[in-house]
DNA sequence: CTTGTTATGTTATTTTATAACGTTGCAAAG
DNA sequence: CTTTGCAACGTTATAAAATAACATAACAAG
C-alpha cells in the first residue's frame, strides 16, 4: 500500500478513494475477488457501487500494476510486490482457493520463448497461471 | 479430426453429431472462437443453438483435450496436435487474431515450478498464454 | 420390460463486462 | 477571474459469457 502511494506520487498518477478504497479491499482478502464481490465490498462501506465503478477501479490498479487479474478465474488479486513487479505469475490452489504470486522472472517459459523467436512471434506479455494445491491443501479436494 | 477420431473410437468416446460439427468450426477457423460465435455458425448448420448445447460440446472436447479453451480471450481453438498433446502453450496475436499452439513441453516455467516445489505447492495444470504480435503482424497495432 | 446411463433439448437465470452519456472538480491558458 | 480542457465520476442500460435446472430421448445391461 505504502509502494503504492509512492509510486503514485511518483508518476503523477491519482489514487483517488475508490481506486484507494478497491486496493484496500483486496489487500484485505487472501483470495481472487470478483468484480461483483469487490462492488459488494464497496457497498458495505457507502461507495457507488454500479459495475463500472468496480472496473474502471481495476483497469487502473492493474493497468499500473498494483493488482493484477486472474483470467482463469476472472477474479483480481492486489499485487503482492508492487515496487519492481514483472511478469508475474500464479499459483491457485483450487481447494483453499489462495493465490500465491511468484514473479517469473527472466525467463518464464524457456520453451515458449524458443518457440516464439522460431517463428518471429514477438511476445509482449506472458500469462501464466498453475493451478494445483497449496502446501496446506495437499491431498485434499 | 482423424486423430480425434481414432482416439475417441480407441477410448469408447462418443464423438457425437454436434461434438464433431464443432470440432469441425473450430478446425475451419484459423483464430479462437466464443461460444457464442460457435453458436452463430451451428445455427446456420439448421443445428440447435442454446447455450448450453455450444458450452456441452466444448466440456467435452476440451476435457479430453480435442480443443483448447484460451482463458485470457474467453474463447477456443481446436487442438494443433490432439495425438498427444501436453503443456500446450499459446501465443496469441494481438493484431490478427491467431493463436499459434507450442507444445511447452517438460518444463514450461522452471521459474515457477522452483517457486512451487520450494513452497509445497503441487502444479496440476498450467495455463501459459503469450500475447504479442506474429511475424505477419510485427509493427502493426 | 425396466433400470441405469449418457447425451440432448429448452427455458430461465446468473455472472462478468462494457457502451453510452451526462456531470463534477480542478488546473492551466487566456 | 473565467473559460477551456481533461480526467475522474455517477448512472442507466445492455452486451457477452456461462450455468442452473428440469424434461426428454436413445440405448445397452440386467
Amino acid at each position: 500500500m505504502a509502494a503504492t502511494e509512492a509510486t503514485c506520487a511518483a508518476q503523477g498518477l491519482q489514487l483517488t478513494a475508490t481506486r484507494r478504497r478497491v486496493l484496500e479491499i483486496l489487500l484485505e482478502e487472501h483470495r481472487p475477488l470478483g468484480a461483483y464481490g469487490i462492488l459488494e465490498r464497496l457497498r458495505e462501506f457507502g461507495h457507488p457501487s454500479q459495475p463500472p465503478v468496480a472496473y474502471r477501479a481495476l483497469e487502473f490498479l492493474t493497468t499500473h500494476g498494483f493488482a493484477h487479474k486472474i483470467a482463469s478465474l476472472n477474479a483480481y488479486v492486489a499485487c503482492a510486490n508492487p515496487a519492481g513487479c514483472e511478469r508475474p505469475a500464479f499459483l491457485i490452489c483450487t481447494n483453499c482457493e489462495r493465490v500465491a504470486e511468484t514473479a517469473a522472472v527472466a525467463s518464464a517459459a524457456p520453451g515458449v520463448a524458443d518457440a516464439a523467436r522460431s517463428m518471429g512471434f514477438a511476445i509482449k506479455q506472458e500469462v501464466v497461471e498453475a493451478q494445483g494445491q497449496c502446501s496446506s491443501c495437499v491431498g485434499h479436494s
